[in-house]
DNA sequence: ATAGATTCCTGGCTGC
DNA sequence: TGCAGCCAGGAATCTA
């Protein structure tokens, strides 16, 4: 499941490939991907030089030259990979193909198809990228903000850090790994987690993704980066998929329960 | 206004 | 061994 640090990791793979090439033509082989007219897909971005590709959020951003954006959402399983050229594509699950120059392509692979691709103007046009949070590693995301945020609320502190307009970018993995790392159930209803618990959760979600980034991101199934290699920060999961298994701190079976339709773990004796 | 439930989808896993 | 049925989950949409 790519969250920000597997979408980054895409980014920073692809940004070297793509920035310069154009995109000579494409083909959408399961049309529900793309979520404009496909007319006005194709007429935006055909012949069109990328000029810059970045991400916000779990969004992946490629600037056109026509100031046009072309924002890729992986959901579950989607995988943008660049292949060179000469090489063969052997992608089972292929739904959107660019050809590039020089026989170089951009691959959109998705297994179960919940991904998205859609051409905007202005970053309003998708709700959800407009209302993002701030990015985990930006200094505007500190322990005072997280406090805020959670003082005022009574869900979980998991589906409040699952909300991506309070913080960018977690998903399911490393929502579970962060409370394990800052001592707190995912159950505890935001309101009462106390400032220094906030200033604490605050700090484990920034070091968990930082770790993340430098390992790549996490391929605990389906996930590959820009060149479709896996990433290694699944060696380094605390409780997410370790259910039943003894806690790495203190030996202690994990527990996996739902919270807001996730599946989550947690250790009962190291999480408060 | 706010939060919880449902929906989309396919492959892998479980258990009979 | 075979296969039905369950489970995974990001975010839009619906319901309470």
């Amino acid at each position: 499941m790519p969250e920000l640090p597997e979408v980054e990791s895409v980014v920073q793979d692809l940004r070297p490939e793509l920035i310069g090439k154009i995109i000579r033509n494409v083909d959408i082989l399961l049309p529900r991907i793309i979520q404009n007219d496909a007319e006005y897909f194709l007429q935006n971005v055909v012949c069109q030089e990328i000029v810059d590709v970045c991400r916000r959020g779990k969004y992946i951003l490629i600037v056109l030259k026509n100031g046009k954006t072309m924002v890729v959402h992986l959901r579950m399983t989607g995988a943008l990979m660049f292949l060179p050229k000469h090489q063969k594509n052997e992608e089972t699950h292929l739904r959107v193909s660019f050809d590039l120059d020089e026989g170089s392509q951009l691959l959109y692979s998705d297994t179960r198809t919940f991904g998205t691709i859609q051409i905007i103007s202005e970053q309003s046009e998708i709700p959800s990228l407009f209302s993002l949070g701030p990015e985990p590693l930006e200094d505007s995301f500190h322990g005072d903000y997280l406090y805020s945020q959670l003082h005022s609320r009574q869900s979980s502190v998991k589906s409040i850090l699952l909300n991506q307009e309070i913080i960018a970018g977690l998903g399911n993995i490393y929502v579970d790994e962060s409370l394990f790392r800052a001592k707190i159930r995912p159950s505890r209803l935001g309101g009462t987690i106390k400032k220094s618990e906030a200033v604490r959760l605050s700090l484990a979600i920034k070091e968990t993704i930082s770790q993340a980034l430098g390992e790549g991101g996490t391929t605990f199934r389906d996930y590959r980066n820009g060149k479709g290699e896996k990433g290694s920060f699944q060696d380094h999961l605390y409780v997410y998929g370790r259910g039943n298994q003894p806690c790495i701190k203190c030996g202690s079976p994990i527990s996996k329960i739902k919270i807001a339709g996730r599946g989550t773990h947690y250790c009962v004796k190291c999480q408060k």
